[in-house]
DNA sequence: TTCGTGATAGAG
DNA sequence: TCTATCACGAAG
């Protein structure tokens, strides 16, 4: 399980290297190919920019919390606090299922396994992750947490950064990162 | 491309 | 109150 040290450094370093780590979430788990970085500082995307209830959020919460806000009055987004050397969050955008496919295919309505997770929104439903996860600290039950995986660490992963996708503002940083070639991802990769 | 859908925050 | 905005997804 990785522990909450790990998320007690910075946005952009935990993004890029929880690519290959593994989502566990109860009976259902997912290989974790596409992040996004969010700094609570100069980045103008993060909502920390426009949304004091999300400074709070870092005021009172520690590093490896989970950060669930529901988006365009139907979707569910899943990020976890980074609060260390930078502040920020890291938005999990998409996995390739693991464990527990039936369970997400039940859920998604739908059968082909490479749409199951490929979305921020997507994944959520997968996992049936709404605010009742909220603040939830994702370092301390093995059921809801990350673990690293060290076979994938070993093949050193080749990781691609390119910009963050549907956003307006700050929209030009390469702060977004994916497993290269997976056809588990939400959108393919940009230059 | 277009729309559904609802929380949040700032303005008036 | 009212309105703009939004880290999306599915259909067409």
């Amino acid at each position: 399980m990785i522990r909450a040290s790990f998320f007690g450094r910075d946005p952009l370093n935990c993004a890029r290297e929880l690519i290959g780590a593994e989502l566990i979430w109860g009976d259902c788990s997912g290989v974790i190919v596409e992040t996004e970085a969010y700094n609570a500082i100069n980045d103008e995307a993060c909502h920390t920019f426009m949304r004091p209830s999300t400074r709070a959020f870092i005021d009172r919460n520690k590093a490896g919390a989970a950060y669930v806000y529901f988006n365009y009055g139907m979707h569910w987004m899943l990020n976890v606090l980074v609060k260390g050397d930078a502040n920020g969050f890291v938005l999990i955008r998409a996995l390739e299922p693991r464990a527990g496919i039936e369970r997400m295919k039940e859920r998604r309505k739908l059968d082909d396994v490479k749409r199951l997770c490929s979305g921020p929104g997507k994944l959520t439903q997968a996992l049936d992750i709404t605010d009742r996860q909220h603040e939830m600290d994702l370092c301390a039950d093995p059921r809801h947490c990350f673990a690293s995986n060290t076979r994938a660490r070993l093949r050193r992963l080749d990781v691609v950064a390119d910009e963050r996708i549907g956003i307006t503002r700050s929209a030009h940083l390469p702060w977004r990162f994916t497993l290269r070639g997976s056809p588990f991802v939400s959108a393919p990769v940009r230059r």
